[in-house]
DNA sequence: CTATTTGTTTATGAACATTTC
DNA sequence: CGAAATGTTCATAAACAAATA
């Protein structure tokens, strides 16, 4: 029996003892989670300290730990020395982003890129289709890609400042599949990656399903604070960090490039691995002033860099480009092997016809042009507020007040027809007090539209 | 110090307790991934006892376990309770089959499928590339299938014997995609996955990377032995099984129906998940006299179906038909989401026009012949043995005697010109006093080719 | 600024299960 | 069949580390 009684004690979960079996930390675990799955336990209720928990039930407190464990790497729960133990922001819930459509309604939330562009792709694709070696697209061959395909590549990429040879680059199908593949090959279940608060959500549920953990860092204007950064380091252990520099989702915070200089020294200074998504390279390498490189070029060692063409090409065609240091290399082509066998030969070949032909540099000539004029339409219902972020983004992050309740403010504006998502969705961690809302820009079919959503957002938060 | 002085004592591996830092398991472990990757202690080798090593290091025998458990999560070493720790057969080296061409030689390792087909498929390529359509191929719309498709999908399937809705089936990018998709959805790192003792390597290596834990199940001639699968079952906690009931990749066993039925009575008495990978479908579904259904009919509620295209119709279009219970479709359309994003809908378009053009069974009758003749040949050089497997198996499974030294049997091979695998690639645990090779049927651009191989390969065994 | 609260890590002992002889 | 060998699992104690009052 527990030595003292704690029902005068106020606990914010007092699970019945009668219930657990042996093992207790399984059993307990599974308890945890069954009880924050239905919602009896809310996202953000403090549970007892683990100490306590032991104390009521006349257990030893690790066997409390381990419990708790299971729990937080399942993502369910997230702990902080001296503070306590919390249910989860997203406990309850999947924040993955899909790409399904809305039935009806106007869809300010999934990212999509500009589709009006795709007209220009069809008439390249005819003209793959009539090449005389399109056959030889066709076998298990160069399952990383062809040769002059790869050389498309690395003179696509060019452009947004990295070098690199044939042998540093694989081509994959698409950005998500590329971080997959990056996961995979480098790091271990229980590693855990440095990312912004706000993070890509996609990226969020990759890493849970990998089990690899997400240390929150916070940032401002220009990009993460590598203060912040040095501290985690050297509290624990970091393997890896995840970086958007040239506009990161959802904040639109572009990495200046003093800050890159500083964050490049942190990392290499605690050897961690860097993931650069780049994938709005197009959108500010030579377009905003402030741009001078990637961050793989101060750690191309250390880094693997990720160009998708979905955003900036063609989304349909599933094609990304993955450049990585040579100590690197053997690891990620033998996780490409496990995880893809090789990517559409036929899919690369029409993105490296793309490029050839001059005609993916006027597709994205085009989608700039259509991403300013989305954002000047957006100005104009939430004119702008200091440190504004990327002034060509496919999405803005809005800051709003006094909204709580992330998924019932989604279901709201979904009922007023449209759909946007909560700031919740993009936390890596903890909660915090400010909110957002991330309006995706690059989605609607038209501006008409574009301006309807914009106005029902602002007559809905106005109220 | 250590009670017994252990110096007279033979043990197979005395790390230097002056090489030990805290924390220990750590630190033991680390050393023994040393020794064994620099080769110091070879596979095979029987390591210490916990006991017997704890007490030469003067340690608990506990800090022992779980030093060896990390290396046995990395696959270097396995455990068998009552006989002792060993050094894993594929320790040292990945076991990944990469579609790397040979530069020079005969291919028999790799399992291409008959690429002489592929001109086929160019003029279906012209056909879709000038569809009115196209551009909306080119979207992130419909990322598991657009209907059309799924609904050729569901018609070719049926074919095999599988009768699904739309709901239930997603188009993924091929078998390989499809696997990595299902262990992440539906497995967590430490489940164990049961599979025949001789199994894919890549769904080896995949599991690996995954950190999941194969338990290899013996077999016959008629597939794996449910009595052997119940024992297990009973005995340790196992989540799933991995079959290939059409032709057991490498051993060409095909699943009897009668077999089928008790493993699925011993499959759902312990609530396991089914992962049937059914790529050789096209060549047994209606053409072996004894088959009946694929294992997905029988246990329709905690399976996953996968049919690739890869091997019956194209290689080079990446795409795969996932076939999954309701209760398995939301954890696998976020893995869909998480790892892919979608599948290139135009991949999935050509494959759909050569289903729907009737193309594709033109195809496919065209691989069989070519594998039956391919087969004739190989008989003809390595005589039909008792039990011989599937007739119309893409490669072959050859007995060998007395070459124990896997990787120096491949690497001489390759020296007289033709490369192979040996068994010890596929082996899901430890090792086995029997030896075969792989030979690959389908791989080579002529049949005179694989003559040239397949004498070479006799001359060389009969050495 | 130090004491307290709270979570983390490591090593250990005991009970257990399976295989071998 | 029973004893011995061997690996597995669970709960515990102690030392540690970070955050907060």
């Amino acid at each position: 029996m527990p030595v003292n009684s704690f029902d005068h004690y106020p606990m914010s979960w007092k699970p019945d003892k009668q219930e657990l079996n042996r093992p207790f930390y399984k059993s307990l675990a599974s308890l945890l989670e069954q009880h924050i799955t239905n919602g009896y336990l809310a996202p953000g209720t403090k549970l007892p300290p683990q100490r306590e928990l032991a104390d009521f039930l006349d257990l030893n407190f690790t066997t409390i730990t381990r419990a708790y464990k299971i729990c937080e790497v399942k993502g369910l729960i997230y702990a902080i020395t001296g503070s306590g133990t919390f249910v989860a922001p997203n406990a309850t819930r999947s924040i993955t982003i899909s790409t399904d459509k809305m039935s009806n309604g106007i869809d300010l939330g999934f990212v999509a890129s500009f589709e009006q562009t795709n007209s220009a792709v069809t008439d390249i694709i005819r003209t793959v289709a009539n090449k005389s070696y399109l056959e030889q697209l066709l076998n298990y061959n160069d399952p990383t890609g062809i040769p002059h395909q790869k050389a498309a590549a690395l003179n696509w990429i060019k452009g947004f400042g990295i070098q690199a040879n044939q042998e540093q680059i694989a081509i994959v199908s698409g950005a998500q599949n590329a971080l997959s593949i990056a996961l995979a090959a480098l790091f271990e279940p229980g590693n855990k990656i440095a990312t912004d608060l706000y993070t890509y959500s996609n990226f969020i549920e990759l890493a849970k399903m990998f089990h690899i953990q997400l240390v929150p860092i916070p940032g401002d204007q220009f990009g993460m604070l590598p203060d912040e950064l040095e501290k985690q380091c050297s509290q624990i252990n970091i393997h890896g960090i995840f970086l958007m520099p040239s506009c990161s989702n959802p904040t639109t915070v572009m990495i200046s490039d003093f800050r890159k200089q500083e964050l490049a020294e942190v990392i290499r200074k605690h050897r961690l691995l860097l993931i650069e998504d780049d994938i709005h390279a197009f959108l500010t390498a030579g377009i905003i002033s402030d741009y001078q490189q990637p961050m793989f070029n101060l750690l191309p060692e250390q880094s693997v860099y990720i160009c998708s063409t979905s955003k900036s090409i063609c989304s349909g065609l599933r094609v990304a480009f993955m450049v990585f240091g040579d100590a690197l290399r053997e690891k990620i082509l033998r996780a490409i092997f496990n995880i893809n066998v090789k990517t559409s030969s036929f899919d690369a070949e029409v993105i490296t016809e793309l490029i050839l032909s001059g005609k993916a540099h006027e597709i994205i000539s085009f989608k700039k042009q259509l991403a300013q004029t989305a954002n000047d339409i957006y100005f104009e219902y939430f004119p702008l507020r200091k440190n504004a972020g990327h002034p060509l983004s496919f999405y803005r992050w809005l800051p709003i007040d006094g909204q709580n309740d992330a998924w019932k403010l989604e279901t709201d504006l979904k009922e007023h027809g449209i759909r946007v998502f909560h700031s919740d969705r993009f936390l890596s961690g903890q909660t915090t007090p400010e909110k957002y809302l991330r309006i995706a820009l690059s989605t609607t079919n038209t501006f008409t539209e574009l301006e309807i959503g914009l106005k029902i957002l602002k007559e809905y938060l106005s109220c």
